[in-house]
DNA sequence: TTTATTGTATTAAGCAAATAATACAGTAGA
DNA sequence: TCTACTGTATTATTTGCTTAATACAATAAA
């Protein structure tokens, strides 16, 4: 798995993205235990303090908890994870027909652009 | 015209993609004179430096041009802009496949959804 | 000719993000 | 019990973005 992290956005924050995508996908299942900080630490190329951050968002926003000294997990939440998977997708919707929009695009256009891509 | 700048990228690049967006879509036509720096720069309450970055960096681009003490204006390479156009649509509807995607939203979902927003 | 405006350059300061190098308490497992 | 791994905390340093405060040469306009 690449996490494609580029430097003109914070590189914890595009971490928090990169892993709700992975929750949403069913990448990392409910429950799951996730992988030590210095592990995710190291497979992303970043400092473990970077990944430390990211992590303790994700736990802010409720979608993992901290078995003391156990490891991370995943929450068994899935009606939390369905919210996120709804509210990425509103939000994901919206940014883009807004930016489409503003370039000029039709409706038609957009929609055979989208059909071209997948 | 409301700026709508964040704190999550830098802003300069926000400030770029924010007038090519004007240039993309007609609100600065080719060759209309651009807004002095220090004036820009006031209007989006940013540091005459971080617009005059953003301006520098258009110009890279080839979007303006740099007339020494009159001003600068927009390119009337037309083809340039239609190009511009045409690159930000198609990385637009890049990414915003890809994430959808990766969300597991299938192609009628998506198109559902934008018909929505529209 | 004088004045104001243009882009541009410079220097300093503040701030947040990221890295680096450690350290420590708690505990699961050998 | 001992060892290794867990999350977490701390301090220092570097880097890039932003602001601030000026300054200057060139020129359009009065």
């Amino acid at each position: 798995m690449s996490w494609n992290l580029d430097s003109d956005r914070p590189i914890f924050l595009q971490i928090v993205e990169h892993i709700e995508l992975d929750i949403v996908s069913g990448a990392l299942p409910p429950g799951m235990k996730v992988p030590s900080v210095r592990e995710l630490a190291s497979e992303a190329s970043v400092n473990p303090n970077t990944m430390q951050r990211a992590l303790s968002e994700l736990e802010r926003l409720g979608l993992m908890r901290t078995e003391r000294t156990s490891g991370r997990y995943i929450t068994e939440d899935r009606q939390m994870i369905d919210d996120l998977k709804n509210d990425l997708a509103a939000s994901g919707v919206e940014s883009f027909v807004s930016q489409m929009k503003k370039l000029g695009l039709t409706q038609d256009e957009i929609i055979k652009l989208i059909k071209e891509k997948f």
